[in-house]
DNA sequence: AGTAAGGCGGGCA
DNA sequence: GTGCCCGCCTTAC
């Protein structure tokens, strides 16, 4: 009780937080789409939101928001680099096909309950 | 304090 | 496959 926390500022840490946790639990060689995160938090249009706190996020380093794809397969944006990302999936293991995840649908990670 | 623009998307025409 | 519009969050003016 000494320290205060100061999250007054940001009322949306709730958000932010929920898309971390989610992206936290993500395994190797398997991704996710913004929409079912979105969807996850009960936010199914907030898809692009989601981008945001992933981007916004110190975490971004602790974070593994690149194993976090487009739902049409397609890598999407990269704050740190668009290239970094695929060459981070493909080191996971992930397939490419181009500019969209091979196998996608298959290593897609489900929430679902 | 209010308004405007941007962003790692999604869906539809 | 491409283009346009929408909806949600954050930041800047």
């Amino acid at each position: 009780m000494s320290k205060k926390r100061k999250i007054s500022s940001r009322p949306s840490v709730n958000f932010d937080r929920q898309v971390l946790r989610l992206a936290e639990r993500i395994t190797v060689g398997r991704v996710t789409t913004y929409k079912m995160l979105a969807r996850a938090m009960g936010i199914p249009k907030a898809s692009r939101a989601v981008g945001n706190a992933l981007n916004r996020n110190k975490k971004l380093l602790i974070i593994p928001c690149h194993r976090v794809v487009k739902s049409d397969g397609s890598v999407g944006g990269y704050r740190l680099g668009y290239k970094k990302k695929i060459c981070l999936l493909k080191k996971e293991g992930i397939k490419f096909e181009g500019k969209k995840v091979k196998n996608f649908s298959d290593i897609l990670f489900n929430y679902e309950k």
